[in-house]
DNA sequence: CTCGTCAGATTGTCAGATAATCTATTCGCC
DNA sequence: GGCGAATAGATTATCTGACAATCTGACGAG
C-alpha cells in the first residue's frame, strides 16, 4: 500500500486523512485573504478551480457549498462565485446548535446581557462628551418610540436602541456579541404588554439623560432593571 | 464594477428559489433538534436520507458536507453520519472572515476583554462565598504557574486561568464569547518575557485574594491592569 | 479464547450528462 | 443607425452511475 514515510510527519492521533474538500476550502480562503478580496469580488469558476487544484469539480463544489453555507462565498446560477459577507445573524442561525448557548438558561442570557451592556456604559458616557451625535442617535430612537403604534415596531426600536448603545462604545467585538445574544433573546421578547412598553420608553430616556450627566452608576442601575424586566416573562419557556 | 446586490432588500420568496441542499440542511437540523440528538448520536445514512427527502444522494451530500464543515455533523468513512460538536474554536476559525472581528483593532479586543472579565467579577465573588471549589480551582492554576518553566506552559495556564474565571460566573454565553476573543488574542500573547510572567503570577494571586475578600473593585482594577499590560506589545500589529 | 480474514455497509471521489439561469452578443425591425 | 428581442455561450444546480477507501461485525482456523 502507500504506507510510506509521509506518515512520519503525522501525529499519533487517529490520523484522519485530510479530506480533499477541506483542503480545497482552505485554499479558497487563503486565496481570498491573499488577494485581499472583498464583498462581491469574483472568484474563479468551479471548473477553473477544479483544474487549478487538480481535483474533480465535485470536490470543489463540496468546498464552495460549505463556504457558501457559512456566507464566506456566494454562488449565483449562471454567473459564478463571488465573495460573500459573513454576518453575525447568519452565524447565530447555525450557532443555535452551540451547546453553550443552546443549554443556556434564559436567566443566563439576561445576566449576560446585563454584564455586557452595563459594562460599556462608562465608555459610552465618556465618548458622549466628545461626540454629540451619540446622544442624538439614541434620542432619535426614543422619539420614534413615542410615535410607534405596533408591537413589532416597538420590538424593532428596542433592538435598535440597545444595539446603538453597544455601537456607541466603539467596540466591534462587543457589538457582534450583542447581536448574537439578541437572536436568542428574541424568543421572549414577543409576549409583551403595551403598558410595559410605555415604561420602557421612559426607561430608555432616563438612561440617556443619566449618561449625558455622567452618572454612569444610575444609568447602569436603570439598564439592569430594564433588561431584567424580561425575567418575569420566562416561566413557560419550552 | 461588481454587482448591485438587489437581493439584499428582497424577502424570501423572490426570484432565487430555495436551493435543495439548503432545504435538506434545514431538515437535517430540524431532525436533530426534534429527536433531541446529542454528540455522537447516529444519523441515517446518506442514501437513506436521500430516499426520505426524495432527492439524490449528491444533494444530501452537499448539505451534510456543509453541516460537517460547521461541526454540526460528523461523517466517518465506512461508519456513517453522527451528530458533532459545534465548538467555538472551530467557529472562530471561520470567523476570521467576520468583518466585526477582522477589522477590530487590537485595542478593541483588549477593551472588550476588560469589560467582560471585570463584569463577571462581582458575580464570581458572590458565588465564591457559596462554593469553595471556585477559589480552589483558580488557586490550583496559580500553583501550577509557579512550577511551570516553558513559555507555552505559561500561555496555556494563563488562558486556563481567565477561562476558569469566566466559567465561575456560571454564564455559558460569556464563556463562549471569551473563547472567541481568546482566538484573536492569541496573536499577541506569544511575545512575552519571563519577567512579565512572574508579575502575572502575582497578579493572578492578587485577584483571587481580593475576590475571596469580597473586594470586587480592587480585583477589577488589578485585572484591568493585567489585561492591558498586553497593550504595550501591540505596536507592530499589521 | 484469540486472531486473522472476509463480506457487507457506508462514506469519499470521480466522470458524464441534463436542466436552469444569467450575460452578452447578434439579429431583426423600425 | 438605434433599440428591443432572440439566441448562443457560460456557469451553477442537480441527477445518475460507478468505483475506491474504510469501518464494522461475523465467521472460522488455530
Amino acid at each position: 500500500m502507500s504506507a510510506y514515510k509521509k506518515d512520519v510527519v503525522m501525529k499519533l492521533e487517529t490520523v484522519p486523512r485530510r479530506k480533499i474538500r477541506d483542503e480545497v476550502a482552505e485554499r479558497i480562503k487563503e486565496y481570498i485573504a491573499a488577494e485581499r478580496l472583498g464583498l462581491g469580488d469574483r472568484l474563479p469558476t468551479e471548473g477553473e478551480l477544479a483544474v487549478r487544484f487538480g481535483v474533480s469539480r465535485l470536490s470543489v463544489r463540496e468546498a464552495t457549498k460549505a463556504l457558501e453555507f457559512l456566507g464566506i462565498v456566494e454562488a449565483k446560477t449562471g454567473v459564478g462565485l463571488a465573495v460573500g459577507q459573513l454576518d453575525m445573524a447568519r452565524m447565530a442561525d447555525h450557532l443555535g446548535f452551540l451547546p453553550a448557548l443552546q443549554q443556556a438558561e434564559s436567566q443566563q442570557l439576561i445576566d449576560s446581557r446585563v454584564i455586557v451592556e452595563t459594562g460599556v456604559l462608562a465608555r459610552v458616557a465618556e465618548r458622549m462628551t466628545q461626540d454629540p451625535s451619540i446622544a442624538e442617535s439614541l434620542q432619535a430612537i426614543v422619539e420614534e418610540f413615542r410615535t410607534a403604534r405596533t408591537i413589532q415596531t416597538w420590538i424593532d426600536l428596542d433592538i435598535r436602541f440597545h444595539r446603538t448603545l453597544l455601537e456607541s462604545s466603539g467596540l466591534a467585538p462587543i457589538v457582534a456579541f450583542g447581536d448574537l445574544l439578541q437572536v436568542f433573546f428574541q424568543r421572549f421578547r414577543d409576549s409583551v404588554k403595551k403598558a410595559e412598553w410605555k415604561a420602557a420608553i421612559e426607561s430608555h430616556q432616563f438612561i440617556i439623560d443619566r449618561l449625558q450627566a455622567g452618572d454612569v452608576s444610575a444609568a447602569a442601575s436603570e439598564l439592569r432593571e430594564h433588561i431584567e424586566s424580561h425575567r418575569q416573562r420566562i416561566g413557560a419557556g419550552r
